[in-house]
DNA sequence: TAGATTGTTAATCGATTAACAATC
DNA sequence: TAGATTGTTAATCGATTAACAATC
């Protein structure tokens, strides 16, 4: 048990285990096993013992896990709880949605405003959240002390916004937008590049067909 | 040379490949080197020209790969070009900003309906795409003969349309509900979880204001 | 007790990186 | 030519999986 950093194939690991934690009926699996989990998810049994043992205080022979403690323990090691505060840049179509998302705060993310600079769409809302000019992005995030960044502007504007919200001591960015940014290493981007999703699904239709076409033919 | 199955990681760096050589000024840059990709990618240059060697027809020493036929040659990889059709299941926010989302094309992606079961919503029209009522979904499906499904419900009903999907012959899932996906093997299922985005996001968040608290104290 | 399950140590596997010969 | 760059072979690294003793 610790707190001690985890690799990031963990970490991603992690949120997996929690939703499959918390669809179980309530009360009604007082004791959960790595056995079950891992065979529930596709994965190996020892992976998930060894993930959890990093951030959980235990389980039992025999017995496995308490449910409600090891739901507990995932959620206070990701953060849920204590929510990190975020900025949008970008309040187009996928800014809007993200706006709109309501779930965010299951997962420990407060979004308190967007930013753009098309004066059309400066000062609607969307899911009750304010479109704000870009020009108050520092002032704002140094306000608020906010160090998380969302960029869903298109790929021609987002080195430039990202260079902005760095500006204004932002320590992490969530980067919708199809290219690479450049940040100090102290910086981390967390790339949710759908090109490279469309890639690994589109090389197995592929891949799929050829098959496909070899046993036929 | 070749066609041969590429690792994943391999696949998905490929994109971030192509986007750096569309960045270059048109005609300016006759040539590159994998040295010079790697430098501006923040990768292993190595990695790089392993990576081009797989979908290349090759470079030459000193002068490096030809630009044009390099961006040709990942573009044919990836299938860009002979775009695959896909539906979206779910046309709620997310699923609409998808649907309005104009550059899919662009990553070999033809998105031609959305389905919903909400009658308020069935009818209307985002980016010129319309919403069906999820009873067509198998008829649909067979007659375009399209084998790629986009789910953007929310996470209780993910299984239930996955199920459909696959019912109606798609081979391959791009998943954006919070949810593990049960599935036959020769489907492949692609997670565009935010929560495993937001959990690594985070924790870097956690483990820099650790760090500055240490250093201060 | 018997056997399911945990947690750990060792083996395997695959990807990344280093070293280096070939070449333009 | 000299040196930058390619492509390949070998070494390293880290994650996954297998084996196994401990335990409830």
């Amino acid at each position: 048990m610790g707190m001690q950093s985890v690799s990031k194939q963990t970490l991603e690991r992690l949120p997996l285990y929690l939703n499959y934690l918390k669809s179980l009926p309530k009360d009604e699996v007082p004791n959960i096993s790595a056995t079950v989990i891992a065979e529930k998810l596709g994965l190996n049994d020892v992976q998930v013992r060894k993930d959890l043992a990093m951030i959980s205080s235990g389980g039992r022979p025999k017995i496995g896990y308490i449910t409600a403690d090891l739901t507990a323990d995932i959620e206070r090691f990701l953060g849920y709880g204590n929510a990190d505060r975020a900025v949008i840049i970008g309040a187009g179509h996928l800014g809007q949605a993200l706006l709109c998302y309501q779930g965010f705060l299951d997962y420990g993310l407060d979004v308190v405003a967007a930013f753009d600079t098309d004066k059309r769409i400066i000062g609607a809302e969307f899911g009750g959240k304010q479109v704000l000019p870009i020009e108050k992005l520092p002032e704002l995030c140094r306000r608020m002390k906010i160090r998380m960044g969302i960029i869903t502007v298109p790929a021609s504007a987002a080195q430039l916004v990202c260079d902005q919200l760095i500006e204004s001591g932002i320590m992490a960015v969530w980067n919708f937008a199809p290219v690479y940014l450049k940040v100090p290493k102290d910086v981390l981007v967390q790339n949710e590049n759908m090109a490279y999703s469309l890639a690994v699904l589109s090389k197995h239709l592929t891949q799929r067909m050829g098959e496909v076409q070899s046993a036929g033919g």
